[in-house]
DNA sequence: GGTAACTGGGTTTTT
DNA sequence: CCCAGTTACC
């Protein structure tokens, strides 16, 4: 019961819109001016035929920025560019992949010539492929999952000084946070950690040496993770051979969510389009979310100042949502941003949006199904309602809610596929068949058997580091184990070395699903649905040229649950979709509801140390606000009933969400529901008002 | 020596 | 629910 973003919830050539971004037509007035203008408003055409100097388009949300992408990606190639000479860079890759369909289409080309287009990430990926030669990669580089990146940097931790407990010291998972964050804002690692890690600084030298090594060690065995494959872009692009051929390659980038770029995002696209010539940035600065993971709005706000001659235009004109709700957003949208950009509706008034005052979660989760139960009975489609949370773990009880009261969800985000364990064996049983040098992989395959510990799995891999071979010479593998685990040891490895023999990459992926499927039977629970999992996944291999790209596709753009395996969606299908508020962005629903409105929720604890960390979660407020159409539902128990103490004493918190200002409570209908923490009936008396008891009556 | 099984503490957001 | 530390077994 978990999914992301699936392609279903998309517009495209089949599935329900469901979800999808409604298309930003105005209502009045359809223009002329050829066949990418139709439908668009004047704010919209200008986007669309401005001309090749550097544009700024300051879209809010709602505002019908994908259609003024298409149709200007349309305009371009109705002018004669030729689509290969475009380049779309967008937050998502199925963001871009729906934009350029829609702009070829438009523009009447045939699909197999399209423009160029996807994540920063997916885009570095094609382009450092075309390029490894002169970047000394191997010809088939392997991509590292962030989840493998972690584990990679657990595995070197204890080298490093950095795993004992005497002194608290940073996890794994911490410092790939560190790692991350100096390669994309191209900070020192002194300064990231002083920022924003100061605890972990007595550990600074330990680090930095982890660091080169860790470096040097995916160097050694031909591995990318994803920061390396922005950090190698923009390397070739910074090369004076090189870089010129590969910029000049575009004659217009376009980059969407541009204030969710980071520093070294940044500096690429200044390299593809120096002085801003043939650029077009669509953002707005209210939606920045991703500050945490080194992006910055400043990047936005220096394209409209910083490219001479740019030209900056504002979409204000909402095409999604109905007054009432903007007039939330707008009382919401942070100061300075508020000064660029303010929503107005094209859909009239509406209904006023509703805050539901609960006695705690339970009665939170009980009133949310009874809301989305009763607009269901009004007629809207449980895939038209969203819940969209904070974090991942705050919908818990309104599952537990809409399960027991036989309501269909799909949870989108939180867990991911890539990131469970079974799937990971799987991605490292197939790195091994083209790298028995990959010392991750060996080392994670190893310790699935049963017998194999850190220590046997390190003398193994050391074997198989050792060896010109290791698959293909298994026996001596096996033999230089101990006895009682020679025997599952060799069989995983003979049908191992046998799934290598298969050319193509179905068979292949099917090959390892068989070698893994008893181990994780052995190993984890939930064995039917674990290899129904690897099944489907091995599946999608068919399609694929090669095993080795399709795991670092795999890698670049995982299927976020199993549902996007699964075929086309079935059409009469509903369900409610519960979605991170991160997750949710550039999608729009009828209903949203959003729980959890309690300081330390929304906004989250851990943001609350710096006044920069409360703007970005207003932000995200703002986010989840504007992908409302018609209804909007917040949510304020009033009593949490975990760690709530805690909270108190450390910030002193109000109850409710400090962004529920008086401004803003007064748009909307309060409704208080089921039982106070008073209960009901609960009568307020005059102060030094006693109620007598009389305890002795029965006893005369 | 090495692994598995048990127990207790902490849990954001994602390309 | 996942990770680290502890203890009990081979």
């Amino acid at each position: 019961m978990f999914a992301s973003l699936a392609p279903a919830s998309l517009p495209g050539p089949s599935g329900p819109t469901c979800g999808a971004p409604s298309d930003g037509a105005p209502s009045d007035g359809a223009r002329t001016g050829g066949v990418w203008a139709d439908g668009l408003d004047d704010a919209q055409a200008a986007v669309a035929a401005h001309g090749d100097g550097p544009l700024v388009v300051l879209a809010g949300a709602g505002t019908g920025k994908t259609r003024a992408l298409v149709a200007r990606v349309a305009h371009l190639l109705s002018r004669g560019v030729p689509p290969e000479r475009v380049l779309l860079l967008t937050f998502t890759r199925r963001a871009a992949e729906e934009m350029l369909w829609r702009a070829s289409q438009l523009a009447g080309l045939d699909g197999r010539r399209r423009p160029f287009g996807g994540t920063f990430h997916a885009v570095a990926h094609r382009i450092v492929s075309a390029h490894s030669e002169v970047l000394g990669l191997p010809k088939g580089f392997g991509v590292l999952t962030p989840g493998e990146g972690a584990d990679l940097m657990e595995i070197m931790r204890a080298d490093f000084e950095l795993s004992g407990t005497r002194t608290r010291a940073p996890r794994s998972a911490t410092l790939v946070e560190v790692y991350s964050r100096c390669v994309n804002t191209r900070r020192p690692l002194s300064d990231v950690l002083a920022g924003d890690y100061p605890w972990c600084r007595p550990h600074q030298e330990a680090v930095g040496e982890l660091f080169r090594a860790y470096t040097a060690r995916k160097r050694a065995q031909g591995l990318l993770d994803y920061d390396d494959l922005l950090l190698y872009w923009d390397a070739l692009l910074g090369d004076p051979a090189v870089g010129r051929h590969l910029s000049e390659a575009y004659e217009h980038v376009l980059v969407d969510e541009y204030q969710d770029l980071n520093p070294l995002q940044a500096e690429i696209v200044c390299r593809l389009a120096p002085r801003g010539r043939g650029l077009t940035v669509v953002g707005d600065e209210a939606q920045a979310v991703y500050g945490f993971r080194g992006a910055s709005a400043r990047h936005l706000r220096e394209a409209v100042l910083g490219f001479p001659g740019a030209l900056a235009l504002r979409l204000e004109r909402n095409f999604r949502s109905r007054q009432q709700v903007l007039d939330v957003a707008n009382a919401l949208r942070p100061g300075e941003a508020a000064a660029s950009v303010t929503l107005y509706a094209d859909r009239g008034p509406g209904q006023r949006p509703l805050l539901v005052r609960c006695a705690d979660a339970v009665a939170e989760a009980r009133a949310l199904v009874d809301n989305v139960l009763a607009a269901h009975e009004a007629g809207e489609r449980l895939n038209d309602q969203a819940v969209l949370v904070r974090a991942s773990h705050h919908s818990d009880l309104i599952e537990l809610e809409l399960s027991a009261r036989g309501v269909p969800y799909r949870k989108y985000g939180g867990l991911r596929f890539l990131e469970t364990a079974h799937v990971k064996d799987f991605i490292a049983a197939g790195r091994l068949l083209s790298n028995p040098h990959d010392e991750l992989s060996w080392y994670r395959l190893l310790r699935l058997h049963d017998g194999v510990g850190p220590t046997r799995a390190r003398r193994l891999v050391a074997h198989a580091m050792a060896a010109t071979d290791a698959l293909e010479d298994w026996p001596s593998m096996v033999a230089s184990a101990d006895p009682p685990v020679r025997g599952p040891l060799s069989s995983t490895l003979a049908l191992l070395a046998q799934a290598r023999t298969c050319a193509a990459p179905g068979p292949a992926a099917e090959a390892l699903v068989a070698t893994l499927a008893p181990l994780i039977a052995l190993r984890y629970p939930g064995q039917p649905t674990r290899t129904k999992d690897l099944q489907r996944l091995a599946g999608s291999a068919r399609t694929a040229t090669d095993l080795r790209s399709w795991l670092a596709e795999l890698a670049l753009d995982p299927p976020e649950s199993t549902g996007d395996l699964a075929g086309p969606p079935v059409l009469d299908e509903d369900y409610v979709v519960i979605s991170t508020i991160h997750s949710a962005k550039g999608l729009e629903w009828g209903t949203v509801h959003v729980p959890h409105m309690v300081d330390g929720f929304m906004p989250i604890d851990m943001a609350l140390g710096s006044a920069e960390g409360v703007e970005e979660e207003q932000r995200l407020l703002y986010v989840a606000v504007t992908r409302a159409r018609d209804r909007l539902y917040l949510y304020t128990p009033l009593r949490m009933h975990y760690h709530r103490r805690a909270l108190d004493d450390r910030h002193g918190f109000a109850p409710e969400s400090r962004f529920l200002t008086d401004d803003v409570r007064r748009l909307f209908e309060v409704h208080e529901t089921g039982r106070g923490p008073l209960g009901p009936g609960a009568v307020t008396t005059e102060p030094g008002h006693r109620v007598a008891v009389d305890l002795d009556h029965l006893w005369c």
